[in-house]
RNA sequence: GGCCCCUUCGUCUAGCGGUCAGGACGCGGCCCUUUCACGGCUGAAACACGGGUUCGAUUCCCGUAGGGGUCACCA
């Protein structure tokens, strides 16, 4: 295709391979839509065999935190998204981007705007007060020095262009162009002297060697303000170069608004630890969430990589569903490892579990769960204490006739010297023939007073998991003695 | 409001001028079955609308409508 070729033109014309970024602000977790722009930067790298570098854009003080930054981390880590070099701090700098500024403005491509917050302000409400549409026009972009105010503050503008139109090749989005009179001269170095994003995203990218930024679509827009830094620094030293866009669409919460901490934008850590989502899952969810690849629904890291293809990324924005993300966690629980998914419960069941126990009940629990906390309930009854409580529907269950039937096969089961799933089945059925009924009537019954429940794994599973001793115990506490019965 | 982008089943998507418009989740039915699941089969369900271009449009072009993004000395 036309993009994917300007794609390998681009990385091969400057002699450089492929280096992508993600570059998360610290002001908060981890969000799904961060973590998927983080998942396409990864696999774009991965599968054109170049790099993939982490940034933290802190140059907010006010709004970055340490907490937020360690959270980030550690949800990268959990999806296997760690960069492949350690992370490029922002902030750190901070010097390196004004003195980018500074040359901007030596060679006449950036002005000192003396033009004050208020004014500007007072200007823009007036533009909206007579509707018409506003636009900074710094009356400082062309005064001498001469005319410049003594000890006043002010910011580094750039000196956009003002004739013409830009144009991206946008590798997601397609040939975008905006006139450049919509471009205005957007600030470079703030009057306290700091250097504002647009400024530090360009720097870090060109000198981290970033080959392709792919990020979420709302900074499409800020793609031709940076555009108009890298082309001033080129025409000054050199050796800057555009970089190849690849805008995502956002990701939408279930009701088409956009997904926000109202909207049940969690961290990736709240669906780690609340929801019980593997991250196997929530990657394939993410890759699948505006990508496709035929009819493949599942798939794995090794064929990600090498399928993924950033211009079959969809267009439109999609919604998040939580539904489809649960049915696919189902999937990797079925096929994980048992001892691993036992270590992984363990902490979610409030008795202490036996963590052989729960590995050798892990493939009978493990088809019946979509995630970690149905596990944990559905493992609840293995490692509960006598008396067991009995749930509304086994309760229900056991009626006198039920309880006589369990004291028979207390008489039954207690004689009974092989105790495993295959022999218990056995005689279970054997019996249910000699008594004239089905196998249900005696296997629900059965159940509740084993588990509690009216739900379970099949009941010679539980009864073998359960033991000889606990087994009987357990049907012997809810039983009426045979001799008693009828 | 200006500018930019988007529009295939409820949802995620395949499609790249001629298809019975395919798959997945969810939903319904059937089978398997001691329950619940898993699994298998199966059903309902979509090209936003209006114009073109073309022998032929879901596919290309232009509008309309709807949705989204962005318009800071935040990132």
């Amino acid at each position: 295709m036309m993009a994917s070729s300007r794609l390998t033109d681009a990385a091969t014309d400057s002699g450089r391979g492929v280096v992508t970024r993600f570059a998360p602000s610290p002001t908060g977790y981890l969000h799904i839509g961060g973590a998927r722009t983080a998942l396409f930067n990864w696999l774009f790298a991965r599968h054109h065999g170049g790099k993939y570098l982490l940034r933290i854009e802190d140059t907010d003080r006010s709004r970055s935190t340490e907490p937020a930054i360690a959270a980030i981390f550690d949800g990268l880590d959990w999806l296997g998204l760690g960069g492949d070099e350690p992370p490029v701090f922002q902030f750190a700098r901070s010097d390196r981007h004004a003195a980018v500024a500074h040359a901007l403005l030596a060679a006449g491509k950036a002005y000192r705007c003396y033009l004050t917050s208020e004014e500007l302000a007072a200007r823009r409400e007036r533009a909206q007060a007579e509707r018409k549409p506003f636009r900074i026009e710094s009356e400082w972009r062309d005064a001498t020095p001469e005319t410049w105010p003594v000890d006043q503050p002010y910011v580094v503008r750039i000196k956009a262009p003002r004739e013409g139109e830009a144009v991206i090749e946008d590798l997601v989005q397609g040939k975008v162009t905006v006139r450049n009179e919509e471009i205005d001269d957007f600030v470079l170095l703030r009057s306290d002297g700091t250097p504002t994003y647009m400024l530090a995203v360009v720097v870090d990218d060109h000198d981290m060697g970033v080959t392709h930024v792919i990020r979420g679509d709302d900074h499409l827009n800020n793609a031709f303000r940076q555009l108009v830094i890298v082309r001033g620094m080129q025409a000054i030293e050199g050796g800057w170069f555009d970089p190849v866009y690849a805008h995502v669409p956002l990701i939408h919460g279930s009701d088409g608004a956009k997904l926000s901490k109202r909207h049940g934008a969690l961290g990736v850590d709240a669906y780690r630890d609340e929801l019980g989502i593997l991250p196997e899952a929530l990657f394939n969810y993410l890759l699948r969430l505006g990508w496709g690849h035929g009819d493949d629904e599942i798939i794995s890291r090794a064929q990600a990589q090498e399928w993924f293809d950033i211009a079959h990324v969809g267009k439109s924005p999609s919604r998040f569903d939580l539904a489809k993300l649960q049915n696919l966690n189902g999937h990797y629980l079925r096929e994980a490892d048992d001892a691993a998914l036992a270590a992984l419960v363990a902490p979610r069941i409030p008795d202490e579990p036996d963590l052989d126990l729960l590995t050798r009940a892990m493939p009978v629990l493990k088809v019946r769960a979509r995630d970690l906390n149905d596990l944990a309930a559905g493992a609840g009854f293995l490692f509960a204490q006598r008396p067991l409580s009995l749930d509304d529907k086994a309760t229900a269950l056991l009626t006198t006739e039920a309880r006589a039937l369990l004291g028979q096969i207390s008489e039954l089961l207690s004689g009974h010297a092989d105790w495993t799933t295959a022999a218990l089945e056995a005689t279970l059925k054997q019996a249910a023939g000699d008594w004239g009924l089905g196998l249900g009537k005696l296997a629900q019954p059965l159940r509740a007073a084993l588990t509690g429940q009216t739900t379970s794994p099949g009941i010679f599973d539980v009864l073998e998991l359960l033991g000889r001793d606990e087994s009987l115990a357990r049907i012997a506490a809810q039983a009426v003695p045979a001799a008693n019965a009828l």
